[in-house]
RNA sequence: GUGGUCGUAGCUCAGCUGGUAGAGCACCCGGUUGUGGUCCGGGAUGUCGCGGGUUCGAGUCCCGUCGAUCACCCCA
């Protein structure tokens, strides 16, 4: 019986899955992050630090707890993987070098209700890059080419980063004269669900006057692919010294990214992000055509998440929701793998008098790196290859007194073979995902 | 956590106002005593999501529950 919102992937999905992890982590390493792990609870006060998502976190009982037993303070899984890298790098600082650039992979919980791409437990791809006391801003330029790099060699649809950074819509809600900053953040950022209307409306009961909710939704329609933006905030005549600290910083990430991954990454003044801990950057990605699934890959620089009041370690990371993702597409049936197993090649069997010769075969192939596997039985030759084919191995290996011969079924060729020197083309090696939508 | 829709064979679905479950595709066997995919013939298949209730009788009505999905909330 399925657990709602725990998915368990069918073996030709778990492969797409593994597909995108792999291509994350060779990304990752490329551009120099390194591999962590963290335990997957924290305590409960750790991970309620920051922001009020309380609800959200499943806590850790032993089913023999004493009732009285005080001990302890309360464990909870981690929802996300930033705030328990957070607290490894507070204490482990002393033995990390700075900046310290970690990737980690990892399962993460919420109990939230589940729909399509929303899941209780999912997979997450996280870079993060953290300093001690400051942190150049480069590197918030940095993580969205990373992550262009990762989903661009994937047979996923085209991606749209949508940038924007904290200080341009609290500096200019505060230029404004809007007391509540951060509840405007909020309701802003509900334009897309409940309108331009609705936000001037929430924007009024918050007790804005007509003309902060006009200049208010006028910078959250703000939108470009490039530093241009810019001109159009300074049109609307609000002035802030940090709405210009923030402008400055939006401009280095739109512009590192139209120069090195153009057409990808844009300005987009009405987003904000849910979590609290983000101080400037927030970055949130929408798979084109898939617009109403949400956001598969998040982040945003936090200053003060990691935080022990003596010392200060600033970051800046970037999650990908790789759960999410292939949610989202199998959803639409828009991913297909060339066969549900690893296997390349099937050893027939003609005798089980000859499985030693065909173990010895298949030995020889998987030294090369071949995955091969043997035919269950001897049956007849036309059911061995119909096992090869439902499964969809490519190869099926005939030994043979008068020599091995090694047949294509996709295509029915077949050819005189060696197993010491025979192999696949190479795009036959791995089951090979692709794409397909509109 | 709140509310809506849905849940019949592996898949897609049919099943009229309650009368004891069906089709197509897929699958298995044979034709084709060992090289599949076509064709022909034959065959198996369901705790009708689960539990309870109403009824002489429930896939069909009622309640609960679980799951999928959507909206709110929140977010990967």
């Amino acid at each position: 019986m399925a657990i709602s919102g725990f998915p368990e992937w069918m073996p030709a999905q778990r492969i797409i899955e593994q597909t995108i992890i792999d291509r994350a982590r060779r990304t990752f390493e490329l551009y120099g992050f390194a591999p962590l792990e963290t335990r997957a609870v924290e305590p409960l006060d750790q991970l309620l630090r920051k922001g009020e998502t309380s609800k959200e976190v499943y806590l850790l009982r032993r089913l023999q707890a004493d009732e009285k037993d005080s001990s302890d303070s309360t464990l909870g899984l981690h929802f996300d993987l930033t705030v328990p890298f957070a607290r490894f790098v507070l204490e482990n600082a002393g033995k990390l070098q700075f900046p310290f650039r970690r990737y980690q992979i990892q399962k993460c919980w919420r109990g939230e209700r589940p729909q399509e791409g929303r899941y209780r437990e999912f997979l997450q791809a996280d870079i993060d890059i953290v300093d001690r006391d400051t942190l150049p801003s480069h590197y918030e330029a940095e993580l969205p080419l990373i992550i262009a790099d990762v989903l661009g060699g994937l047979p996923i649809p085209k991606i749209r980063i949508q940038v924007n950074n904290r200080k341009v819509l609290q500096g200019f809600y505060r230029g404004l004269g809007i007391d509540d900053q951060d509840e405007a953040i909020r309701i802003v950022d509900k334009i897309d669900k409940i309108g331009p209307a609705g936000v001037a409306a929430e924007l009024a009961s918050l007790g804005a006057t007509e003309a902060q909710a006009k200049l208010a939704l006028a910078l959250a329609e703000i939108s470009t692919p490039d530093a241009s933006f810019v001109e159009l905030v300074e049109k609307l005549g609000v002035t802030d010294p940090l709405l210009t600290e923030g402008l400055a910083e939006l401009v280095n990430v739109v512009e590192t990214a139209r120069a090195h991954a153009p057409g990808i990454c844009f300005a987009e003044l009405k987003i904000a992000r849910g979590l609290d801990y983000y101080t400037g950057t927030v970055y949130e990605t929408q798979l084109v055509g898939f617009e109403k699934s949400g956001s598969i890959c998040s982040g945003g620089r936090y200053d003060n998440l990691a935080s022990s009041g003596k010392e200060t370690f600033p970051g800046v990371g970037i999650s990908l929701g790789v759960t999410r993702l292939v949610g989202v597409l199998f959803g639409r049936d828009a991913l297909q793998v060339s066969r549900s197993v690893p296997t390349c090649v099937l050893v027939a069997l003609p005798a089980e008098e000859d499985r030693p010769a065909a173990d010895r075969i298949a030995a020889a192939l998987r030294a090369r790196g071949i995955a091969t596997e043997v035919a269950p039985a001897a049956a007849k030759f036309g059911k061995q290859i119909r096992f090869a084919e439902r499964r969809g191995i490519p190869f099926v290996w005939f030994p043979s007194p008068e020599g091995d011969t090694v047949k294509d079924i996709r295509s029915g060729d077949q050819v005189d073979a060696a197993a010491a020197s025979w192999s696949p083309p190479s795009e036959d090696l791995y089951p090979a995902v692709r794409g397909s939508f509109g």
